[in-house]
DNA sequence: AATGAATGAGGCTTCATTCAT
DNA sequence: AATGAATGAAGCCTCATTCAT
């Protein structure tokens, strides 16, 4: 492991998991420390024999709560597009059916999401290849449903007047990615809360898609 | 090689590297095909007997060329920096004084480049973080100046009074992040060309800033 | 390996350790091996591969026992210098306080130490460069303090008119030398046992330092 | 190479080749350099690009002067006993029959050899199991011729009752190993020239026949 | 005489994984 | 649940050597 090219990728972050998705005792410990050497180091960067290191414990003894590595991965990715997803959903279902409140909460939820785990976020979208095909096609369906769920408030908006877009995809393309990168570059020790953050790019999105605010 | 994970990052591209830039012969190969399969393999997920066989050689013989894997990656992530940079400025000064016509110059040439050549620019934001330190340097110096350049252009824009941005280096960050992320899901392939793409991202670009348009 | 070039530099030993320093199972095995194989082709002439095979596992399993070559190297190079300097100095605690019986016990020591682990003394004082310098700092300590512990008697017996040497050091060299040497010819076919051999040469130091025999 | 690794068996020289045993232009130079660097990091840590380069060549043209790298080793040691063995000849020659004044001369060739050319007498000694058998064939004749010298003078005068040692060989042994080893501890900057050394070392010698000084 | 490019062989090492304990 | 030992595959890289130029 390159020790010398650190977080380049990342700042150090405190809350790896969303609360309720880790597993107790080593189990969980393997996610945890997996992510955030996935996170650092990209899934192949990250041995089995680091993780386990993390862990306090050694590599085979990983073998005995995860069938292989691939596993691990793809857990720590389920978990995050699950809880996205999840969140985009809840957030929507609290907005009523005003299309500017609905981006607002869609957009805020899906920020906030980048910004409070962004080991996840960055493990799962940087690290999506590195999953064999049998893995990837459960997980990119949520995602799938993520975006579609922006897509359908988009052009539900569009239809009914209240926003003024070219092109809806590419609206979605645009706004999904401001969030998406925000793992990228948000670290704790950033001058604004994810809150913040949220709060802002829900208004970018709302201007991008020519809503009145 | 995972096989059976092919083109999930990526579709087909057919021009690889900016023209000038590819030196002749088996140097050049090289570098085109090390891009082509970092683009979908990752850096670590392609070997140097990978890049060679693609290229014709054996393994060995890459080292005729460049001293290690590392040089490899590193000339492509200087020649992608460099080529964004250079396009950037070049839009930024055929632009004129107004902020407006600048953003969307400066907008148009970031999403152009990505979407001309998505390969450069998914290697460049995805395989950062598989450079050695003494290489990330001088590339790393590449990007913030790129950046510097758009958040000028956002902050000149505000201080005029052209713009009404809440916070400049979030503007920054999401109109760069729109631009950056193309490159994951653009493919030749697309309904619409790198310049509508562009052209939308820029209108998309100055709503974000608030600039009447 | 060449297998043509066999046994220029020593013949055919039985007992490879000193007992007593050899861990047990495969990591003494590998320590047995690898010393037949570096005396008898030096330490860049035998592969990973090579000790692997006479151990009778593969390359990769190595690595469970020794973190790398140049660990099991500096592992032989620090037993055969300890055993050495061990022998030198407990032959010099029996040997009371007169010079004379002191150059005898500390040279039949020396000599005796040769002649019994050849191919521990050849590796030691032929693949000592082959060393990465962090190793070779704790080991050439060793060696410095038993080459003291002769030059000291030399030394204390001239101080005490029983030797007359025009340069102790230079005598030291000579001394030293002759016993080094014999791991390079010394096998145990030779007519002359370990014993004889190091009577002799403790004979040729009295003299050489000028002591009445 | 390892340049943290540097002279732990040999501290630099300046001549390195008998006068009248080095070619002209690069085939002389390819022959110096390669003493250096087999002397410094043995023949198999020393790489023909690293002889190349010191030459001021490519690694390729090293072949326009040696067929092999094991040719140049083969040269340097035939260079190195040659030297050796003609210089034990003639001092024998000019000694006169007295059996004492020859076992001086002898021994003082001998030692001035190993003295004066440290490097060639370290690859001599170091790295002749490195060579090919079809080349150390003659080599090790001339070896055998060299000893068979000194051996001889003992014999000779033993037999005479001018020395009295108990067992020619091991006296032989003895008196070679001395000299042998002085090429890895001598260098230039030692406080005594190659002469005072050589002399000190015969005057060993005598005592260590019994011969009366 | 020298070189750039290429190559086959091989070197050390890492890794995910298995299995007996 | 954990471990030590082992392994096959593979990775990066070095090397002596060849050959057309």
């Amino acid at each position: 492991m390159n020790e010398t090219n650190t977080n380049r990728r990342l700042a150090a972050v405190t809350t790896l998991l969303p609360p309720g998705m880790t597993p107790e005792g080593s189990r969980g410990l393997i996610l945890s420390e997996a992510l955030r050497l996935f996170a650092e180091h990209g899934y192949g960067g990250a041995s089995i024999r680091d993780i386990a290191q993390q862990v306090g414990i050694k590599g085979a003894s990983v073998y005995s709560h995860y069938p292989s590595k691939a596993h691990v991965l793809a857990e720590l990715l389920r978990i995050g597009h699950e809880e996205h997803f999840r969140r985009m959903r809840a957030a929507l279902l609290a907005a009523g059916p005003e299309p500017t409140q609905q981006l607002i909460a869609v957009v805020r939820a899906h920020v906030f999401a980048h910004a409070e785990y962004p080991m996840l976020a960055v493990v799962a979208s940087a690290e999506m290849h590195a999953l064999p095909a049998e893995f990837a096609t459960p997980i990119l369906e949520v995602r799938r449903n993520s975006e579609m769920q922006l897509l359908d408030v988009i052009r539900r908006g569009t239809e009914l007047g209240v926003f003024n877009v070219p092109d809806a995809e590419l609206a979605l393309a645009a706004i999904a990615a401001m969030g998406v990168r925000v793992a990228h570059w948000y670290a704790p020790d950033n001058k604004r809360t994810p809150e913040q953050i949220a709060d802002v790019f829900a208004q970018f999105a709302c201007r991008l898609v020519g809503a009145a605010v």
